[in-house]
RNA sequence: UCCCCAGUAGCUCAGUCGGCAGAGCAAGUGGCUGUUAACCACUUUGUCCGCGGUUCAAAUCCGUGCUGGGGAGCCA
């Protein structure tokens, strides 16, 4: 007999003369004459009740089937006289396919998150981790819907690189040999490290094939110890050759609306855990985020709000300096209270690649600011123009020698393109309301903590 | 890396002025009930984070290290 999956049962609005389920009891409660077993398996956020009388095969195995336990039911669907659920499974058949030992460590009550990560193996087991696991895994389908839909073309960029200076961070150094055998008698024969982001690759293959994508595991080696910083991450990454900074921000808004209206359509149930019981405003800043025109303001505009605003900051606001959490915060989360591009950043606090505007002082960079989360796209018009690319790379001491095939994209057929990054787990913060990157990420890697 | 806070039973936490180590939940046993974070009774459980110091006496005070959390920087 086939096993049917929990949530196309609770989907039913019929009986079952004939069902097999399998999953882990959350909980089991006895009667004289029978016991309730409640079994979940993954598929979705609710369990479904299993009656199992005493005397019917397998009903030998209750005393062991305690929370945790792994059991196979065969029974038939029935309308349940009881409240709380419309159908319950009438056990024909209980099998107990692994028991769960005294020490099992996830109790019938609330943990808290610090203890959850303890037992990160045994988390996606609780109510949370389970939606927080069912919602990441549609939104990254989502995301690939979305790019599908609009013609881009999903590639796979290298994970290890041996180009050092992409400007994005501390990195990973990757070697097979020992301490102090030179770099050139090494694998490749040169220093080689993980990759901090896929954009040059990207922008290579959007110069050949139009608009591209690439969605991947990145890696920073930066001490950072918050709560939105992980050491591997994943993060997305268009880029879209014939486009300007203002088509780069329309693709990202509408790339977030896409998304957020997608896992409001089809997580609903596990959405609804969140905004019950991690933030109650979750529904408001989902429908924002669908429904709202995001702002779009220029770097000097928002120096000139934040120098008018009345709230007093740590860190003095001028023209040239980079924006302080604060500063972000504060746009997003008080002034517009939604999310807030800013565009043309000065071009001191941004890396080469970023295409020079007409100002001479300005690129054309953007980032999106989000409520509670900060920054969670960063993107620009990457420069087409040689001579202006060259230039930056000498100001930045940068040997053009390493980007010879970077340079090459700009000497045969160059186009204006642009392109960002999403951190995902931001946005899965975003989406559910969940406050630290670890929680959002099976088996998160951060400064000092590798297990799992 | 910097600043702040915390670390006591399996979990969540209380522990007053330095004076015998506690509660709820979990777990175990028994009971009861179409139950549903079930309920009732009883029972078990400690390197008070580690090391060093002060003291007649330290969970409590001091120093130091480790771990965790919040914030900052860096960024996605």
């Amino acid at each position: 007999m086939k096993r049917t999956k929990i949530k196309a049962l609770l989907a039913r609005t019929a009986p079952l003369e004939n069902v097999l389920i399998k999953g882990w009891v959350r909980t089991r409660r006895d009667t004289k004459e029978f016991s309730f077993i409640e079994v979940n398996d993954g598929s979705c956020l609710a369990s479904i009740q299993v009656i199992v009388d005493a005397g019917t095969p397998g009903a030998e195995f209750l005393p062991r089937i305690s929370t945790g336990a792994a059991v196979a039911v065969t029974g038939e669907m029935v309308p349940s006289p009881g409240k709380g659920q419309a159908f319950e499974i009438r056990s024909r058949g209980l099998e107990l396919v692994g028991t769960s030992q005294e020490a099992y460590p996830l109790q019938k009550k609330r943990h808290s998150d610090e203890f959850l990560r303890t037992i990160a193996h045994l988390r996606p087991r609780t109510n949370k981790y389970g939606a927080i696991m069912r919602i990441r895994s549609k939104t990254s389908h989502l995301i690939h819907r979305f790019f599908e839909e609009e013609g881009f073309f999903l590639i796979h960029t290298p994970i290890i690189t041996g180009s050092d200076c992409e400007g994005a961070g501390e990195m990973f150094r990757i070697t097979t040999v020992s301490g102090s055998t030179p770099a050139s008698d090494d694998f490749f024969g040169q220093e080689t490290n993980l990759t901090v982001s896929g954009q040059l690759s990207a922008e290579m293959m959007a110069l050949a094939l139009g608009d591209v994508y690439t969605f991947g595991p990145t890696f920073r080696a930066e001490n950072s110890n918050t709560s939105r910083h992980a050491a591997e991450f994943w993060m997305l990454e268009p880029e879209m050759a014939f486009c300007d900074l203002t088509g780069n921000m329309d693709i990202a808004e509408a790339l977030i609306k896409y998304v957020v209206q997608g896992v409001l359509e089809s997580c609903a149930e596990d959405i609804a855990l969140f905004a019950n019981f991690v933030d109650k405003t979750l529904m408001k800043t989902l429908t924002s985020l669908r429904d709202d025109a995001y702002i779009r303001l220029s770097y000097a505009d928002a120096v000139e709000i934040l120098l008018k605003a009345k709230k007093p900051f740590d860190y003095p606001v001028s023209f040239g300096i980079d924006l302080q959490s604060e500063h972000e915060r504060y746009l997003a989360e008080e002034h517009f209270k939604k999310p807030v591009f800013l565009y043309n950043y000065p071009k001191g606090i941004k890396p080469f690649y970023m295409r020079m505007n007409d100002d001479g002082e300005t690129v054309a960079a953007m980032d999106l600011l989000v409520p509670r989360i900060g920054e969670l796209i960063g993107g620009s018009q990457r420069e087409e123009r040689e001579d202006k690319l060259q230039e930056r790379m000498q100001a930045l001491n940068l040997p053009e020698a390493d980007y010879w095939w970077y340079m090459d994209s700009r000497r045969f057929g160059s186009v204006p393109h642009s392109g960002f990054g999403l951190g995902f787990e931001r946005l899965l913060m975003l989406l559910t309301g969940i406050s630290n990157i670890r929680d959002v990420i099976a088996f998160p890697r951060t400064p000092g903590s590798i297990d799992f």
